[in-house]
Formats: C-alpha cells, structure tokens, sequence
DNA sequence: GATGAATGAGAATTCATTCAT
DNA sequence: GATGAATGAATTCTCATTCAT
C-alpha cells in the first residue's frame, strides 16, 4: 500500500532503485516498513491529506503548502517522506490503481436473461463504491497526465486493463461483426464517465438509477448489441 | 462568435473619472467591430495559437508566453485583445460551445431498423470531425474547471444540452422503465469519452470501427434496451 | 503659455536645442505658432485632460493613457505633441508657476491695524483662487519631485519665490530678532499646505473662515510676533 | 507596534478546504508572537529598509526589489512577510502613526508670557526629533494617499489627531471670533509643512532658529492672535 | 523526527514609447 | 494631422524545494 516513494524523481542517493537496499540511510525514512509508530502517523496524514487536495484543487493546481497545511506539519517533513508533489500523488495513484485493477479481474461471465444483468449490475456497483473512494484521485490523475507524459501513461493502464477484461467477455459471448475491442472500450468510457458526472457535476444521477441504465446497456450490448 | 474577450477577468477600471463615456464598453481590447483588418489577423493568430497550446500542453501547463511565441507576437499585443490567460480560453470555449451547442440540436428523429442506425451513424460521425477539430479544447476545458468554478461550468452546459437532446429522443420512442435523463447521459458519457480516448491516447482506436459501434449501441440502448 | 515640449526629454533630431531652427522638421508639430486651428485644439485637449488625469491619479499614477483616452485621441497623437509624459507635465507646471510667481510678486506692503488686514486678507484671497485653479496641479508637482530630481527643483522655486516675498516684507516691517528667511517660509509653509488641506480633504474648511485666519495669523506675525 | 503585516491586502484565501482552524488568524506572514528569533531579525531587517527605500525613492517609485536588496534577502522573503508593497507600508505607517498621535497628546497648557513659549517650545523639538526619524515615512504617506484611497486616510487621521489636540488649547485660552478648528489646522499645517521643507529641501533652515519661530508664532496665535 | 525560514527560478502583467498606414 | 497596433523592458508575485536548528 501506501509506501513513501517510488518515483523516480528521487534524487537522494538512498533510493537509487535497487529495493534491495538493507540500511536505508539516514535522512530519509524511506520504506514503510522502518517507520515508528510516529512516522507512521504522519505518513498517514499527509497521505489523507494529499487524497483531499488533490481532491478540491486537483493536480496542478495543488499546492505542498496546502497538503502540509492540512496535515499540521511542515514543509520540512514533507519531504522527509516525499521527494515532490509527483512521489506523493504516485503514492496515491498506485493505491487506487491496484484497487481498480483487482475490481476489473472480477468482472463476472456474462449470462444472457435476468440473471445475467443482476450479476453485472452487482459487479456495477462495486465499481461505484470504489469510485466513490477514490473518485476524486482519479479525475486528478487524468488531469495531471494531460500535455504531460510523465505519469508513464498510469491511467491508460487503468483503462486498458478495464477494458481487456470487458474485450474478454465479449469474445466470448459477443457477436461476430464487432469489434470487442472497441466496443469494450466504449463500455468502459460509458461507466467511468457517467460515474464521473455523477461524482462531479450538479448534474443530479440518482446512484441506484444510474447503476441499473449501467448495467442494463451494457448487458444489451454484451449479449444482443446488433440484435 | 471569437470577439477580442467579454470576460469579466478584465480589471482595469476604465470608467475612471469620465463616466460619461457613451458606448465603447468595458476592457482594453475594444469590441471586434473597432478592429482593423490588422487588428483581425492578429486576434486570429492569438486565438490558433491558443488552441495548438491548451491542446498540447493542457489549461494549467500553458503559458501565456508559449501562446505568445506560437503567434509570433508580443506579451504586450497578448495583453492587448485578453485580459489573460483565462480570458484567451474564454474565448475559445464560447466558440467550441456554440458549435457543439448546435450540433446536439441535430441530433435525428431515431427509428428502428438499419435505416435508423444509419441517420444516426452520420449524426455521430458529424460529431466525431467537430471533436478532430475542438477536441483539445474540450479537453483542456474539462481540466480547467477542475478545482476551479470560474468558468461557470461551461462544461456542464455543453454535456447537459447534448444529454437533453438525446433524453428528447428517449422520451419519444423509448422503452418504459427507464429514466430518461440518466440513460441519455450515459449515451452522452460513451460518445464523449470515447472520441476522447480515441483523440488522446496511444490506445488505438480505428475511427470507422468507433463510429460504427457508437452508433449501433446507441441505437440499441435507444429501440430497444430492455428488450 | 502652453509649448509643446520644452524638456530636455526629446530624444527626436528636431530639437536639438537650437531654437533657432527655421524650418520645423515633418513629424514633430513643434513650437505653437506653426499649429493649425486643429492642431490648437488639440493640444489644449490633451493639457486639459493631463491636468484632469495629474489631478485625480497623481503624478506617478497618471498613465498616458488615461490622458489620451480622456483627450479622445490616440497615443501616436500624444506623442506628436509631447516627447513624453514628463513634457507634459513640464507645460503644465510651467503654466502654474508663472502664474504664482506673478501673484507672488504683488504681496502688497503690510501696514499695521485692521487696514493691513484687510489688504493682506485680499491678497491671500487671490492666491487661495489661483489654488482653486491649479492645486491639483501643484499638488502632482509635490509628488513628481519626490525621490526624483529630474524636476529641476521646480517646486522649490515656486516657494522660495513666494518666502523672498514675504521676506522681503518681514525685513521691512518685521521685529529684530527674528530670521526673515525662516518666519517667511513658515508663513508660506502654513498658507500653502492649509489651502491644501481644503482642496483635498473631508477636512471641511470653511474657505472664508480659513483666508480669515490665514491673513490674522499672518499680520499678527509680520507686526508684532514676539510683542 | 510592528508586525508582520495585518492589512486586508492578503489574497491567499488559506480558509481553503479546512475552515476549522480554530486559532491562527489569516494571512500567510503568520503573527509576531509565532516568530522565532531569526523571524524576527529579518523582520526588522525589511522594515528597515523600507524606510530607507521609502525614503529616497518614494512610495510609488519604490519597488519591492530595492527593498529586498537593502535588507539582503530575497523576494520570496519578503513576500512571507508582507503580502505587497503597500502592505510593508501599512506596517510603517501604523509604527509612525503610533508615535505621532502619542506625541500630539502631550501637547501642553499653553500659559502666556515667557514660559509658555519655552513650554511650547520644548514639544515643537520633540515633534521635530519625531520627524527625523519618521519623516521620510511621512512624506511617502503624504505621496501614497494622492489619486488613492486604499490607504484609509491614514494621514488624514493623523492630521486631524494634531489639529484635534491644538483646538483644544485654542478653546481654552483662544480668543473670541476664531474657529478653533481652523485656526488649529493652520498651525499644524504650517508645523508639519515647515518641517517638511526643512527635511527635503535644499532650502537650508537652520534648526534651532526653525523651531524657534515655531514656537513662537503658535504661541503669538494662541494666546493674542488678535490683539 | 520535526520544523521554521529562506531561496530563486518562473510566470503574469503593465505601460511608456515607437511604427506603419 | 491623426491613429490603431505593436513592442518589450521592468515589476510583481508564486511556489516547489532546500537548509539550519
């Protein structure tokens, strides 16, 4: 989970790359692992902290003074566990991106009839659950990716591997003259957004309604798309 | 359309001392109409610059300066048609909107059958070449409004008049059961983020291919999505 | 009265400080006399508005700007006429000062008794409507000099001329023992900047009850001050 | 007295996302008590050079980075201090203000005869010594408040504290026929005027002979202006 | 472990002055 | 004579990052 640092952006020389490393020096905490009780704490706080500015302010406009401010400490201390607004934000996102992964690998098998879409609203909505968690750290990452390659393309990862999971399903079930690429790919832009919109705007998506348009549509496409 | 800004951004007073002042409004730049044919081509080349700017460094990263450069002109001349940054954006989203705007009022009667996945395809592909086209503003216009409420969630405008169109539709020929709002954003949500997959990143996506399955699931979820 | 441009500013070969110069170069409108009715009008356009804007922003404050925009003409307009905004102001003072050095110059003889009084009384009228006039003017002018001597001690002039006045009269009149120099500038030290209270300030002076004290106050000085 | 900046001139909202924070009051500079004794030397050391800075280049032709040169430090610094200009100046201001209004409060019985004006005499010297040090804050307060009203006329109060405590002798012993209000503006006029050229100007007045007439023509004023 | 303070490289913005028509 | 447009040097201000205690 939450590890302070990973980034490359480290320039200390404790944090070279090689994990391997037994004695981490001094000055900077590095790994979880060594961490006291107290430095755990204050890990912690800025990680939350980090989630709610990037929340209200998003990426670029996210200042450390405001992540420190909201964690009671200091800039000094920041950087005792991060070595820049990137680390801590990859922290996150690593976070999330492993939860949205391990969520896309339960996509059930796609069952025509009642059945099939009660399963997949179900899956549906654990996909909003998660969202609901992190939301706001995923509306941050595609903003922070854009006109900036440095993220290493993390949420296309997100969203390919959403989207392999879907092209699955459909090979399986689908009907020919498609492709599931594409059309797994669709599915995937429909849901994200749609929980995007409802996460973000005044735009009032009542949840339960909208998770039932979501796994119906998607149901129909899945099972009977050019009927 | 593109008018030399009406944003409230601008600052300086103007109305200082002689109040009496008839018609000229407000700000520096002066309206459109005062412009010489110099004055236009210069408008222009700040407004393309812009565009090539956000588009590639996104609304936070972009520098007045680049913009500047881009348009081989001066800080000063920048100053001269935009109270700044924002007030550039400003003036390209209005134009964005409007044309967006005025296709969603396109949007076909939908009947069932080829026929009508057929209108609809053209509709949609229509939308696909406004998207090659403003695409990287709509982009940067969804990250400028992060965090951020002062563009007035112009952004939501544009979503909400495409969603209303598609929920106008909705009501006409579809299926009970299903709110029509939510399902017509859903639509909205597919159509909008997949032109933007497809505009912004590496995952490939062959236009025909997204066009044709855009259409045909829409069409589904349209005719017959409970079937 | 009003030139256009006297200071040492011009940077243009056409004032090279020859006045002598026959043949006013193209360009540069030059001395008065050569202007046509329109260009008479305009150059009392831009004065009156250049003493409007020193009024209300001040010396330092004052944009061209705001003077052209008041002026309705244009920037190339102004600089036609001045060689910049401190040639300008240069006219304006000139203006001012010649005026005050002339009432400066018929202080009358200061007799003792409410005859005295009453002449002194009339004299200090006068120059209380020359303020009226031109305070703002001298008022900027105060300003300019600050931290800048490029003013050549304008100012000065204009109060050292008005203490030898006074001087001039203690010296006549005035009890030994007391340096003529010193009480003449605290009298013009008290006149001047009390009819500046009232032009500029909430201060509400009453403008007789204030020429009343200002000329008791001074008789008394000038008669009997150590009586 | 001096602290690190209280005028309304801070931007940074900092009530951003958390509005809970009980205790620490806005702005960034944070308050005297919390500043440590480095803080405080760099403090001092920027309040210092304001001064001097304000003091030979004026309120408006000072800039921040004569200031920060002076002081010997950077402009990030300065700007953890203060939030602008205009904001060191306030601090100034207040810190001159102070010590003026104190001082005008010990202005004494005015007797008649001899003794009086040595009386008078000695609070002239002290108001004089406070102009040495605090003059040239002064004169920039005078040069910051024309064409500007931000500075809540300050100095108006100033004046107006001076002239208050005068009328009040005025009233006391005055004679009949006088308004005390005005007749106590002139003298602070012609004191505060005189002083002024004394320090400014090359006009050479010679110390004590200034603040002998001084003294002496207040006094002649209050106690038989007109006999 | 923690922190207050300092830093300086950007980025934004203004405005006097010049130029081409 | 007049003007709209352009220019760029000078300033202000911000914020990620480092340092000393």
């Amino acid at each position: 989970m939450a590890r302070a640092s990973t980034s490359s952006a480290r320039r200390r020389p404790d944090s070279d790359g090689s994990d391997a490393e037994p004695a981490p020096r001094a000055g900077r905490p590095a790994q979880g692992r060594e961490l006291r009780a107290r430095g755990q704490r204050t890990l912690r706080k800025l990680l939350d902290a980090g989630i709610q500015v990037f929340a209200t302010r998003g990426y670029h406009a996210a200042r450390v003074d405001d992540v420190v401010k909201l964690a009671r400490t200091s800039h000094g201390t920041f950087y005792l566990y991060f070595a820049n607004k990137e680390d801590l934000f990859a922290a996150l996102t690593s976070e999330v991106g492993t939860s949205m992964q391990e969520h896309a690998e339960t996509l059930p098998e796609i069952t025509p009839g009642t059945e099939g879409v009660a399963t997949l609203r179900e899956w549906t909505a654990g996909l909003a659950d998660l969202y609901d968690r992190y939301g706001a750290v995923i509306v941050a990452w595609t903003e922070a990716e854009i006109g900036d390659s440095s993220f290493g393309r993390m949420g296309d990862d997100l969203i390919s591997g959403m989207a392999a999971a879907f092209a699955r399903r459909i090979r399986a079930v689908g009907p020919p003259g498609v492709d599931p690429q594409v059309a797994a790919l669709a599915l995937v832009a429909m849901i994200e957004r749609l929980l995007y919109y409802a996460m973000t705007r005044q735009v009032h998506v009542e949840r339960e309604a909208m998770i039932d348009i979501l796994a119906s549509v998607t149901h129909a496409s899945l099972c009977a798309p050019a009927a």
